[in-house]
RNA sequence: CGGGGCGUGGCGCAGCCUGGUAGCGCGCUUGUUUUGGGUACAAGAGGCCCCCGGUUCGAGUCCGGGCGCCCCGACCA
């Protein structure tokens, strides 16, 4: 993208809406603007970073064998009459009427949705197990938005339920989602921690949030540092054997994590202290297991060996997709703007032309611009240098391409890390195999 | 939903108390200048002062009603 045709505001000045520092640096850095309270536009290069991180989401979930599917936004209400949470779901539910005064709703979830659509399609224990999943705007019309995306009114999530034909089966389900998320979230360039949450009626260790650690977080957290030690890419994990899946889980739930409100000091007591670590973290992602609730409540079920008909097992795993920009940027950032991970930023670097009209300057751009042009942002816009090394910072791109007439003559590229500030020159050649590697 | 605040060029704000026909900084346009960390000067463009009603000779300013947005709390992926 050439920046000087590209559609992104930045904003000198931070709007006062704006309190927290994803919130202005998102506004700042053009990647969002509201609408309405808690309803955000996204525009080019927010979407990007939207489309990444739903693009790691996706090739985890893919790669545990779920399967992607589009469900609505718009539900009757039909649907969750038969669940019975028509009623019980209350204020943040947002109802609508259509011309025939049907009752329809914004969809804050799809539990009663994709019970229904798999029981229209599944009969018989032979088809189980099955993991759906779909990335898909909701709404929940909260009390207060606020904090910008991360807790907006509709938002982006990608929302995945399991079907098995037995507990076991589900809490296989269970922890191969488990798996996929530290992948995901480790993959998205951040160290999310699974803690365990409250089960509420059904009981259980079945249910986890991932906090994503940053001072900001509206929880506090307590955890062993093991957790964030552990590198769960390299991790081999036979996702079809279930006694691997269970040594696998043992390893994450064995260490100590919990959020304030399920903190336990006595357990907390035997962690060795070098190894306790306590901050603050953003829900982005959670899992749970939760039974028969809906498959029972909508009167969903298939044969058995036996042909007697019994009511499949469900988990439900939410990741805030949305919410995780916001949360990303809370983690990573600096006074002078957004430090985006290679995997999830916007564009993987920025070229910025010191001098555009000169000769020397002009040619190496665009040489390395057209090497990776839907990859690269070159800023060639006729600004002095100083606007293009803030913008850029405040952009968060992983790599600056720094190209001045100094350099130009000689042939070099001057290369910065956003992350660590480290300066190195280099040939063209030598840049545009940086480029190619993508490091 | 309780408490508080705000709504004035694209953004950040002043003006409102004490009514007299709208201003500042940034941004934008043009020219000159500058050219490796938000350059300087000059000349410009741009405003239904959130909306409706009332008071008044006259309302951005006072009064009433509405809408929108933000902050604290309770609540939450």
């Amino acid at each position: 993208m050439r920046l000087s045709r590209a559609f992104q505001p930045m904003l000198k000045e931070t709007p006062a809406e704006a309190q927290i520092v994803s919130h202005r640096l998102m506004l700042r850095a053009g990647l969002v603007r509201q609408t309405a309270s808690g309803i955000y536009a996204w525009l080019p290069a927010g979407l990007r970073v939207l489309n990444n991180i739903a693009r790691i989401v996706r090739e985890e979930q893919d790669r545990i064998g779920a399967q992607e599917v589009l469900m609505p936004t718009l539900q009757s209400a039909e649907l969750w009459k038969r669940s019975g949470r028509y009623d019980a779901y209350g204020p943040e539910m947002l109802r609508i009427r259509d011309r025939h005064e049907r009752d329809l709703l914004y969809g804050p979830t799809n539990e009663e949705m994709i019970t229904d659509l798999f029981g229209g399609a599944v009969k018989s224990y032979r088809e189980l197990p099955q993991t759906l999943y779909h990335v898909q705007w909701k709404f929940r019309d909260e009390i207060r938005p606020r904090f910008g995306v991360m807790r907006g009114r509709e938002f982006l999530m990608k929302d995945a339920y399991s079907f098995d034909s037995s507990y076991e089966g589900a809490v296989a389900s269970y922890r191969r989602q488990m798996l996929a998320y530290l992948r995901s979230f480790q993959r998205m360039g951040v160290r999310a921690v699974p803690m365990v949450a409250d089960t509420g009626p059904i009981g259980g260790d079945l249910s986890h949030e991932f906090l994503i650690l940053a001072p900001t977080g509206e929880s506090g957290v307590f955890y062993d540092a093991s957790l964030e030690e552990q590198d769960w890419l390299a991790q081999s994990v036979d996702l079809d054997d279930e006694a691997s899946l269970e040594a696998f889980f043992g390893r994450v739930t064995g260490s100590y994590a919990a959020t304030d409100e399920m903190h336990d000091a006595t357990k907390w007591e035997t962690v060795p202290a070098e190894r306790r670590r306590e901050g603050r973290g953003i829900e982005v992602g959670h899992i749970f297991y939760f039974g028969t609730k809906y498959t029972e409540s909508m009167g969903i079920s298939v044969s058995g060996a036996d042909g007697a008909p019994f009511f499949p097992q469900m988990g439900s795993y939410g990741v805030g997709i949305s919410r995780l920009v916001g949360a990303i940027i809370e983690a990573s950032h600096d006074d002078a703007g957004i430090i985006w991970p290679e995997q999830v930023a916007p564009w993987r670097a920025a070229i910025l032309n010191l001098k555009p009209g000169d000769q020397a300057t002009d040619a190496i751009c665009e040489t390395l611009y057209a090497s990776a042009p839907d990859a690269l942002v070159y800023d060639d816009r006729a600004d002095r240098a100083g606007v293009k090394f803030n913008d850029a910072d405040l952009m968060g791109h992983p790599l600056q391409l720094i190209v001045g007439p100094r350099g130009a003559a000689a042939g070099r590229v001057e290369v910065k890390r956003r992350a660590t500030g480290e300066r190195s020159e280099m040939s063209l050649d030598e840049a545009l195999a940086l480029i190619a590697s993508g490091t």
